[in-house]
DNA sequence: AATAGGGCCAACCGCGGACAC
DNA sequence: CGTGTCCGCGGTTGGCCCTAT
């Protein structure tokens, strides 16, 4: 759920109410925000108790410390969760289990409450299978980028790639449609996502001759395993090499321009 | 069109550890 | 050593939104 979305449902804080002690419950408005925003600000992050008795705030110290660590913080990062994160939280899930402030520590601009919320919604519900499933997914990734590098070895080092993405540029001659294989850096990707007014997330599709939808991910600032020049999608981590080797059987030659959403 | 149910996420609650006095 | 305060963590709840019926 977005910021603006949040601050349209509970703005006006119908539903807020008062506890006793006079502190304020519920959803926070936005006038709130600024004040905790402008404290935080002057004084930093921590007593959080003094707040109250310093900005006229009528928060208790653990609201204010909730509403800043998992809402506020100018470094947190919006936008769904990747697939190179999901690896990360099963993984650390197997080996730590509940921690999930600790499973955050390793995924920057990630919150506990939000790794806590995803594995809850996406996981939790499967706990027959979850987390064989789920790691058996990341082994499968793994195994099947060992299986193309085998491949790469044996086919792709006589061909030029550079000259095969540019024959795919070649393909698409329409001016609407630009080719995946242009988001050749973070930059551009960033830009375009940022052009998307919906998501900050750089994520798009490209379709198949079917019209078959296939979803990919482009690298950000906050993984640094996605560097320039490479994509996610729903198997891993790719370069656009890799990406467009294996796609051969997958991604038709008049591939389309990303649907950014 | 109405509604039931699930998904999703922000926020609250209770507990325990660290620290100061 | 006991007590109080602050802070962080994990579990849970409440409520909006979306989708299926």
């Amino acid at each position: 759920m977005s910021w603006g979305v949040m601050e349209g449902h509970f703005g006006c804080g119908i539903s807020c109410s008062t506890a006793a002690g006079g502190w304020r419950k519920g959803p926070w408005t936005a006038e709130e925000d600024k004040l905790l925003i402008e404290y935080v600000k002057l004084h930093g992050e921590g007593r959080w108790n003094s707040v109250s008795r310093l900005t006229g705030l009528k928060r208790n110290g653990k609201s204010c410390r909730l509403r800043w660590v998992n809402y506020l913080r100018p470094d947190l990062k919006r936008g769904h969760i990747t697939p190179q994160e999901e690896t990360i939280i099963v993984e650390l899930h197997a080996r730590w289990g509940n921690r999930w402030s600790t499973i955050a520590r390793s995924l920057p601009g990630r919150t506990d409450n939000e790794i806590k919320n995803y594995w809850r919604t996406h996981f939790k519900k499967k706990t027959k299978v979850p987390l064989l499933d789920a790691s058996q997914k990341a082994r499968n990734r793994l195994l099947k980028r060992q299986q193309f590098h085998q491949q790469q070895k044996e086919q792709l080092n006589q061909l030029d790639m550079k000259k095969r993405i540019s024959l795919l540029d070649d393909d698409t001659n329409n001016d609407d449609n630009y080719h995946v294989a242009q988001f050749s850096g973070r930059q551009e990707a960033a830009a375009a996502a940022n052009s998307s007014s919906s998501s900050s997330s750089s994520n798009g599709s490209v379709y198949t001759d079917s019209g078959e939808e296939h979803r990919i991910f482009f690298g950000n600032d906050m993984l640094p395993a996605a560097e320039e020049g490479s994509l996610w999608d729903d198997e891993g981590l790719w370069s656009l090499e890799e990406y467009f080797h294996a796609a051969a059987g997958r991604v038709p030659a008049n591939l389309v321009a990303p649907n950014f959403c």
